[in-house]
DNA sequence: TATGTTGTTTCATAAAAATTCACCTCTTTC
DNA sequence: GAAAGAGGTGAATTTTTATGAAACAACATA
């Protein structure tokens, strides 16, 4: 079912101008599947749809690369799935993960593409993310830490 | 001033992982500009940044296309002042501009590339735009309607 | 000097989107 | 069959974003 509703919500926003979430729900609606905001909003999220600006107002739209849908809602799962702590000093990250997972958390966390990220480096149960300077450390520890939960 | 602040956004953007505008407000403080979240919304329209699904959350980005930018804000203004009426009947809407107008206005139709939109027809004052149904006319003219204000 | 005019900003608030929590409905396991 | 776990959802709420209105500044005009 949310397999077909995903569906029809890229077939939508291929053929109409969607331009907020409650659109997108009624139009979802007329095609019997009874969704509310909630879930559009979640699928939105799953899909990786983005918001386009355009002249008249923003659009929904599917993301240009391909293949990046599938990617995205993996690595969180992979990295939460793998990562057991978090730390840091100084201006490096240190994390700790599951036995021989280090790499595949490492992988991840690289495919993020966060710029504050300067490289990371990984053993069998440690990485180790160095970032510019202290103060970012402790920004981006916490997020990471935030995707944990 | 706004000028020089729209450049720091792009270049804030570009360097950090900024996930809301009160985060990206917060970096503009922190360079010296002092803004409010109102206004770095309005910044974010008329740069036309979008809001991308990664993996730890979402992130502000310069969209993909160059000169995309540009163009997206002129659009409306040439809309709004080249039109004087919108109107439709069955599942075509017709558009009064300002003489020799008409083809401008078309143009820009066009580029919003709606897709609900089959075509359009421009003469010297008016264009014809073509829906697939009385129902999407309806509606989209309400939207063309909402661009005059 | 008074009087627009235009562009930009904030404040307050409305609108839109994300999230929390509770509750289902299936499986699986004992 | 009961209990436990996983997915998925809606209602309500929070968070985030967009916008209307008023204020202000810079600049031109009478």
């Amino acid at each position: 079912m949310k397999q077909r509703r995903q569906n029809a919500i890229l077939q939508i926003i291929e053929e109409t101008c969607i331009r907020t979430q409650d659109e997108l729900s009624e139009a979802l609606q007329s095609r019997g599947f009874d969704v509310t905001q909630a879930t559009v909003s979640r699928d939105i999220k799953e899909l990786c749809l983005l918001k386009k600006p355009t002249a008249g107002g923003s659009r929904y739209t599917a993301p240009a690369k391909e293949g990046f849908r599938e990617s995205v809602g993996r690595v969180h799962s992979i990295f939460h799935s793998a990562v057991k702590t978090v730390d840091y000093a100084m201006h490096t990250i240190v994390i700790h993960t599951l036995p021989g997972m280090a790499d595949a958390a490492a992988i991840t966390l690289e495919s993020m593409e966060w710029p504050e990220i300067l490289g990371t480096i990984a053993g069998d149960d440690t990485v180790l993310v160095i970032l510019r300077d202290g103060e970012t450390a402790a920004r981006i520890a916490g997020r990471l830490s935030e995707m944990l939960k």
